[in-house]
DNA sequence: TAAATTGTATATATCTTATATACACATTAT
DNA sequence: ATAATGTGTATATAAGATATATACAATTTA
């Protein structure tokens, strides 16, 4: 499992890996049913505390992304996309909220910021 | 001065200070030389700390927007809005790069990306 | 059924946020 | 001048979040 964490980037540990693991989710590199790590083989790979790998995966379980069973590990859950994309839209137009505030302040036009966000969509 | 503090948004308070003090400053309603009211009348009337007010300040201080005095109290620099606003353009690149991702992730095109963004623009 | 592997629970350490209190400097009223 | 008041500053402390070590409980496997 390919997953990188950042101790500087000032985003819990448990944050960078649940997030990570829901990111593959859903572009599809784990699908339903599949086995994750064990909370123990990830933490030794990350040379990480256990209980924070259980935090990360708590955090999925919270929100619907996998389960986990004492002795036999934990497991993708199927996943609802579609309630997934609504949740995330409400994230994004309140991100994009806070770039307006920050952009008006300093007199930025919705002009530069729609090539802004071309340029970020379009290339990476 | 008008400034409004909520308990429950998660942003440290002495940040919610700093942040409206720097818009304020550079929409115009504080000009270079203005006195800030006191650390400790503003701490009493959001009642919270002098040390909370005095962090607020103190982050403005390092960023350059105020300089505070022993005994005479605390003023407006004079600004920088162009290097400011490159600051904040960084920024906003930042934010918007970070939608872009989470955008793709579900499969939402740059076309209704814009589209919020437009939206979120506009009205308010 | 014993050993190994899995998830779980408890107690602890460190850092961030917010505070109370006492201190140092400048202005103002006497 | 100087006492009183108002200003920013420094030290010690409390509460919450993040990460940990260690021991416990359930399942699988040899």
């Amino acid at each position: 499992m390919d997953i990188i964490i950042s101790n500087s980037s000032g985003e819990p540990i448990y944050n960078q890996i649940s997030s990570q693991i829901k990111t593959m989710i859903l572009d599809g590199r784990l699908k339903e049913g599949d086995a994750l790590p064990s909370m123990r083989s990830l933490a030794q790979q990350l040379r990480i505390s256990v209980i924070t790998t259980k935090r990360a995966y708590e955090e999925l379980e919270r929100d619907g992304f996998i389960e986990s069973y004492t002795g036999k590990g934990s497991f993708v859950k199927a996943q609802n996309t579609e309630l997934f994309r609504e949740e995330q839209l409400r994230l994004i137009e309140e991100m994009l909220s806070n770039v307006c505030d920050k952009a008006k302040l300093c007199g930025i036009e919705l002009d530069e910021l729609r090539e802004i966000l071309e340029i970020v969509y379009g290339g990476q």
